[in-house]
RNA sequence: GCCCUGGUGGUGGAAUUGGUAGACACGCAGGACUUAAAAUCCUGUUCGCCGCAACGCGAGUGCGGGUUCAAUUCCCGCCUGGGGCACCA
């Protein structure tokens, strides 16, 4: 009997699916442990190897954690609303549900062929308005919230506006703008306009005038993680920025506590490095500096008269305030207007023309030092040392007060600016000051510093702050890089906000009202003045809906709350059910969400705890990063301007030379490792290539080859559904799991799956033979035998707990030959062995569980006992503990200190009794004295 | 430039974090079975040296130092692949 795989796993997933093996209870008395996979965009191509790695992951431990008794809940859906979709409709005229249906079905057909545990009772779909029903319930509770300061949580906006009827907003200080003040009379003599417009800068979701980064090739605006180097991450179209009427999250108030999660939660190093860097919190402080100008028309009168406002700039190094030698204020900062002098007029007003007429991306390729006098001057209010203004691009006006102090000797690019203009350097840093490189340490004595000569920088910022404050011209700030969170889009593929607009006026739909349905239209192409489709529709443009429509990231938000009651009509998800499957305990996907989808549910998890509807206020409690599976991609070489094609083996002697040909990318799948299958070659792409002439080496065309993305268009791709075909679905999760570490990039090689699958064929012969049929029995294991699968159980256990599924899948392999080598085919062995595989390849295990004769599932065995004893009895490893520690042998240092050398002679008592008087294999010495025993 | 992260045979990768480096697998070489192939099994495979062979000797985890009885593992200085951030004052 043959392991006839194909059959095996069809047999099984259509059981599976026939009894329910998969349907998750939200009730059971079990621990519940809930495993999540990132869920996918569907686009049309289709799943590659890369794809399911994660998934495949998630899925052993899911299957794993059953086998351990726990309640699991292992979802799947898809993130189904999107851009790829609209311009596909924009493009082909396809309604974007009607692809993304499509799409989903592919999804699942390659998906189910891998055999994954999935509850598919459960899927959600963002695009479906059973789903975004909630999406925009959840919108309208940001809404209907603020962030308050004094509690530090979200809470209801109705609370905010009683606070305001009793004591105006002195307690709550205005995040969208810090000079809004009114007492409680003032409030209630307010226009309701006035009110709402207040009330808007302070709701959680909210509507604003601001720069956004504006698409024209997408017609949208682009949140800031979706803007790479200045142009769009879909599509590399450029982008510019535009002052529009837009939605945001205030995700800008959770800063600190985003920041502060981190901690509870197990994120890599380097994700929360990610995120740390993207929320980006500094500490400083703001210096109101007076300023010098004169603006009378004579050009000839140079005299400097004070101005009525100071410039206040944003600092994080106070102590450096001696080494100032110029100040430099955004192009787009409000100053300028008012202190620039006539005689610098001209050249300020041609700069900032200049910089309006560089993009973003040109700012960011090309970092010129650029710069223009304003003729105005400050003052150091220490020493009286007026100080030049100028104006430059390298100052961002979104950031701190959009204007800086310039120190050259303590921070590179002012060095740099100073150099360029030629500004003379101050050093207050002594020897730590090159002349040629500024040097940001904080450890210096300071210098020319007055007051604060010969204290050390790190200790002087404290003083300085504390001056300052005393004189009243600066305070301690804290400053995030991070924004508001741009929170709508020109685009038809996306929840509708329930919003009317009345009078100029937000109002929120009645809950009742929900879901807004995204309605049908005549053309995906935008609306009037950077409106979406939706201001396309009459009726929906007359009953004054809000046009624009939410981002990709709103629905992906929270679809993990939504996995847990997908069903539910009455609310996002039961209080109750929630508070039962509670955090994700495992979250696997990659690390491009790391700033985007991951620091955005974080926040909506945040608001939906402290408004009361959920009980957790982090939605991952542990985030397993997998790695990136590139291509690798295989070229043959047309020689120029022939239609000969060499082989790249040929390119070492000096007959061919590898810059007098054109690389052509070929199909991976019809190259053996390098070797050309040049019957394929030649009738690829309907026979373009039917007369090349190949220039074979050996008999052997041989191509080059090149790791990089997998993608379509490279020919790198390797189809998922092609393996199972040819190996099987266990015989392909257990090779992508062997081909290295979860975490690790690794560029595709299907070399190598051969040696998983004759694993496999070689654990299904200690069970059936070709000939005789069935050869497992009965008889009672040995000692040996026992020892085998013991070791095999905790190393199993050891690995899959750490995600080590490589060194597993290798576990698996030495117990099966060992096995094989003492000719083992005891059921009292193999049972359990196939228990621990289940999670590893489901559809083998099942069908070897059921042979035994075994009733019920092998999906619900008992997990196998380690036992120590079988291990450690007349093994190589014993129960001797040196420091704590349980060693397979025994290391003796002789100048080991007089307790050392007590567990040690313990140790060597131990070892006499588990050998019973075998002698020791191997005495190891170091410079003539043993220090090693290995017995 | 800054911050992560890795560098181990022909290849993917092990080494349970300081204890016999190279597990497991691919590939390769040789052999068995076969008319032949596939499949399967066995042997060898870090490099160098000696030998008929077993045994043996020397070097070896990117490079150079250091700590230790003992370093792939810890420390210092370089070289290098990958990822992230990039005028955030």
């Amino acid at each position: 009997m043959e392991y006839n795989f194909r059959a095996i796993e069809k047999k099984w997933q259509t059981q599976w699916k026939a009894s329910g093996a998969y349907k998750v209870s939200n009730q059971s008395d079990k621990p519940k442990c809930y495993v999540l996979d990132m869920f996918p965009y569907p686009s049309g191509a289709g799943l590659h190897v890369g794809h399911p790695l994660g998934y495949i992951a998630s899925d052993i431990y899911s299957r794993y954690k059953r086998l351990k008794g726990f309640n699991v809940l292992h979802p799947m859906g898809y993130d189904a609303f999107g851009l790829p979709a609209e311009q596909y409709a924009i493009e082909h005229g396809v309604h974007p549900a009607v692809s993304t249906a499509k799409n989903i079905d592919t999804f699942r057909k390659q998906l189910d062929n891998i055999g994954f545990c999935y509850d598919w009772d459960r899927e959600v779909r963002t695009s479906e308005p059973g789903y975004y029903k909630w999406t925009q319930w959840i919108f309208l509770q940001l809404f209907k919230s603020f962030y308050n300061r004094v509690t530090q949580k979200a809470e209801s906006i109705t609370h905010l506006i009683s606070e305001f009827e009793k004591k105006g907003n002195a307690m709550h200080e205005c995040p969208g703008d810090a000079s809004i003040k009114f007492s409680s009379e003032e409030w209630k003599a307010y226009a309701e306009k006035e009110k709402q417009d207040i009330l808007m800068n302070y709701r959680l979701a909210f509507c604003g005038y601001g720069e956004v980064n504006w698409c024209e090739a997408l017609g949208t605006v682009l949140a800031n993680d979706e803007v790479v180097n200045g142009v769009s991450e879909r599509g590399g179209y450029p982008v510019v920025k535009k002052k529009l009427r837009q939605w945001y999250l205030r995700i800008t108030e959770y800063a600190d506590r985003l920041l502060d999660g981190l901690k509870t939660i197990e994120f890599s190093e380097a994700m929360q490095e990610m995120q740390t860097n993207w929320i980006g919190k500094s500490f400083g402080a703001e210096i109101d500096f007076a300023i010098l100008s004169h603006q009378s028309s004579d050009l000839s009168n140079h005299t400097l008269t004070p101005h009525d406002s100071p410039l206040t700039v944003y600092t994080t190094r106070p102590d450096t305030i001696f080494g100032v030698d110029f100040m430099v204020v955004a192009p787009e900062h409000a100053l300028i207007g008012q202190i620039t002098t006539p005689a610098q007029k001209q050249a300020v007003e041609a700069y900032i023309t200049y910089v309006k007429s560089r993009s973003d991306r040109e700012r960011q390729a090309e970092k010129k030092i650029s710069g223009c006098f304003t003729g105005a001057y400050a003052v150091n209010p220490f020493n009286g040392k007026q100080i030049p203004i100028w104006i430059s691009e390298y100052v961002l006006a979104g950031y701190g007060t959009g204007a800086i102090m310039g120190v050259p000797c303590g921070d590179e690019r002012d060095h740099k600016f100073a150099n360029h203009f030629n500004i003379p350097i101050t050093n207050i840093i002594g020897t730590y000051y090159n002349g040629t490189d500024a040097n940001p340490t904080k450890d210096a004595l300071l210098e020319n510093s007055e007051f604060l000569n010969g204290i050390v920088m790190r200790d002087a910022i404290g003083i300085v702050n504390a001056k300052l404050e005393e004189m009243g011209i600066g305070k301690k700030k804290v400053n995030y890089k991070m924004r508001d969170a741009a929170f709508s889009r020109q685009r038809y593929w996306g929840e509708p906000f329930p919003i009317q607009w009345k009078k100029g006026a937000a109002i929120p739909l009645n809950e009742k009202e929900l879901p807004l349905l995204l309605p049908e239209v005549d053309s995906y192409s935008p609306g009037p003045e950077g409106e979406g489709p939706l201001a396309n529709i009459p009726e929906w443009v007359a009953r004054e809906l809000e046009t624009n429509t939410m981002p990709g990231y709103a629905g992906s938000s929270w679809y993990f709350l939504r996995y847990m009651d997908p069903h539910n009509n009455e609310t996002f998800c039961d209080r109750k059910v929630s508070d039962y499957w509670n955090q994700v305990d495992l979250y696997i996907g990659g690390t491009e969400h790391a700033v985007g989808h991951l620091l955005y549910s974080r926040m909506w998890t945040k608001a939906l705890c402290d408004l009361g509807h959920i009980g957790f206020d982090e939605p991952f409690r542990k985030l397993l990063n997998q790695g990136m599976i590139q291509g690798s991609s295989r070229f043959v070489y047309r020689v120029k301007g022939t239609n000969n094609f060499v082989s790249h083996s040929l390119f070492d002697g000096n007959a061919y030379k590898i810059e007098d040909t054109d690389p052509i990318r070929v199909d991976v799948n019809f190259v053996d490792g390098v070797e050309l299958d040049i019957a394929a070659f030649k009738q690829w792409r309907n026979g373009e290539y039917a007369n090349a002439e190949l220039i074979l080496d050996d008999g052997k065309y041989i191509c080059g080859s090149e790791v990089e993305k997998m993608s379509k268009s490279k020919f790198n791709t390797v189809n998922p559904d092609d393996l199972v075909e040819k190996f099987g679905a266990d015989t392909f999760r257990m090779y992508e799991m062997f081909l290295g570490p979860v975490d690790q990039s690794k560029p595709w090689d299907t070399k190598g799956i051969e040696g998983v699958h004759r694993f496999l064929k070689k654990l299904w012969r200690l069970f059936f033979d070709d000939l005789k049929g069935k050869v497992w029995n009965e008889e009672k294991a040995t000692s040996e035998e026992l020892k085998v699968l013991h070791r095999t159980i905790r190393k199993i256990e050891e690995d899959t707990e750490r995600f080590s599924f490589n060194t597993a899948v290798s576990a698996f392999m030495i117990c099966v030959n060992e096995l094989a080598d003492l000719k083992c085919n005891k059921r009292e062995v193999l049972q359990s062995l196939i228990i621990m595989l289940t999670p590893y390849a489901p559809h083998i295990s099942e069908e070897l569980w059921t042979a035994l004769g075994n009733a019920g599932s092998v999906l619900d065995a008992a997990y196998p006992v380690f036992e120590a004893k079988y291990v450690t009895e007349s093994s190589k490893e014993y129960p001797v503990s040196i420091n704590g520690k349980v060693r397979t042998n025994i290391n003796i240092a002789l100048d080991a200190s007089p307790e050392q050398v007590q567990e040690i002679a313990l140790a060597n008592e131990l070892v006499q009794k588990w050998i019973e008087g075998k002698p020791l294999k191997k005495f190891i010495f170091v410079k003539g004295k043993m220090i090693n025993v290995v017995i």
